[in-house]
RNA sequence: CCAGGGGUGGCGGAGUGGCCAAUCGCAGCAGACUGUAAAUCUGCCGGGCUUUGCCCUACGGGAGUUCGAAUCUCUCCCCCUGGA
């Protein structure tokens, strides 16, 4: 259980595909999970779930345990009979971002990746009046106005109540306008609180795989070093969080720093990342695993995803054609035309977004499919290059 | 025919003498979205320009009052609600 094979390597890059081996499926890799936040997919009936083709799903447990979901999961007998995914890998996220995206991230506004350097320059660092109290301890915050705690222990309880195949650390994730200074404590805070996620973990080693994370924002000696404390630890994978840099082209190089000293034959789940082009430069840099909100989100704001690049909705909605005629998504298979879905959003019928969802879902899924065969082709810089043009 | 209430930008609907080219919502247009507080958010949205400003045309039509009117008066047209 937990065997990571590693199938083929693709020269002058760090690229590899493999199977890993999980309690409910051997997941091919590279592999991107669907993001599941409340143990359901938004738009989209739960009936439907198992319809979709994508192996991978990631769950949160900061948000399952706030609304308290965790008990329904747990009368099912775990995440996979609650989600009606029995043949699916399953993972769960340890809480450790939303001390992040619910604290610094939302006073700023601001997401893990720098949207410029002016606004970096704007705003500066200001850590006061944080909503959440981060401690040696763990974390403190307020939901519904009921105190609340997080801390190592805690996630590790959470998420074996869950249930998934694999397990994240609980770690804090930094956002770019912290100084270097803060995100190295933070970094070594992360590293502590790795110790006790998998002394919290003993016992449980068997059913569900616990992944060490990696931060060090985009600073080149803290990756390093988280990579190598990460690294020397006895778990079966990685996480690799945090931000990368403040401009985009940063992140393989950022990844590439940790890929380098983790260890070769364990599998690395880069968190939270999955834009197109960020998905090769992960993959070139050693990437196994991805999750990502994007095809989601942006289906219910209606951008599809097709070959010709991202598509607004609200340009094709006087078309007669289906998304995506190649595309044998329930929509473009059913041949839904453009027109209908903008009908459907109009009158806020669900049908739009559960549709443009389950589309994007397609093309991410075949997306993966088609990097997993280009490495082991060797034809993976030629596919980068036909979707570099659209994307 | 009488009484009352209305007619405002593509639509709905504020405004009742100057700060009104006119709040706001919808639709429209452009963009964003990376371990989900997101079917959300941002910008534009009468026309033209030398676009932190200027000019033109505009609040049913016309005529007035006034330094100044979408806002007041008169008149005409149309719509709604009661009553003959």
């Amino acid at each position: 259980m937990f065997s990571f094979d590693i199938k083929a390597r693709l020269s002058h890059s760090k690229a590899r595909s493999g199977i890993f081996d999980t309690p409910h499926r051997k997941i091919r890799t590279p592999e991107l999970a669907i993001v599941a936040t409340d143990a359901q997919l938004k738009s989209l009936p739960n009936e439907m779930l198992h319809e979709l083709p994508n192996p991978y799903f990631i769950v949160n447990t900061y948000h399952t345990y706030t609304k308290e979901i965790i008990p329904n999961i747990e009368k099912r007998g775990g995440i996979h009979t609650y989600m009606g995914l029995e043949d699916r890998t399953i993972a769960t996220d340890s809480g450790g971002f939303q001390v992040f995206s619910l604290g610094f991230g939302r006073k700023h506004k601001i997401g893990k990746i720098l949207p410029s350097k002016e606004q970096y320059l704007a705003i500066g660092e200001d850590d006061s009046a944080n909503p959440i109290q981060i401690t040696e301890e763990g974390v403190k915050f307020e939901f519904d106005g009921k105190p609340l705690e997080l801390n190592p222990e805690i996630s590790m309880d959470l998420q074996h109540k869950i249930g998934a195949d694999i397990m994240m650390a609980f770690d804090e994730c930094t956002s770019p306008l912290n100084s270097y200074a803060y995100i190295k404590e933070s970094m070594e805070r992360t590293h502590r609180w790795l110790d006790r996620s998998i002394e919290a973990h003993k016992g449980h080693e068997h059913r569900q795989a616990l992944f060490g994370v990696v931060q060090g924002g985009e600073y080149e000696d803290l990756r390093k070093r988280s990579a190598s404390v990460v690294g020397s630890k006895d778990v079966p994978g990685f996480g690799i969080g945090g931000s990368f840099g403040d401009f985009k082209e940063a992140l393989g190089t950022t990844v590439g720093w940790v890929t380098d000293i983790l260890p070769d034959e364990k599998p690395r789940h880069l968190l939270g990342i999955g834009k197109i082009r960020d998905i090769f430069a992960g993959v070139e840099n050693g990437v196994d695993l991805f999750d990502c909100v994007i095809p989601t989100r942006e289906a219910r704001h209606r951008m599809l995803y097709t070959k010709k690049g991202r598509l607004y909705l609200r340009k094709l909605k006087h078309l007669d054609d289906p998304i995506d005629p190649q595309c044998s998504c329930f929509a473009c298979k059913e041949k839904i035309p453009l027109h209908q879905l903008w009908d459907w959003f109009l009158a806020y019928d669900s049908r739009a977004t559960t549709y443009m969802t389950i589309h994007n879902l397609w093309f991410y899924a075949q997306l993966m499919q088609e990097i997993r065969e280009s490495i082991e082709q060797k034809t993976f810089f030629q596919l980068k290059e036909t979707y570099y043009k659209y994307y």
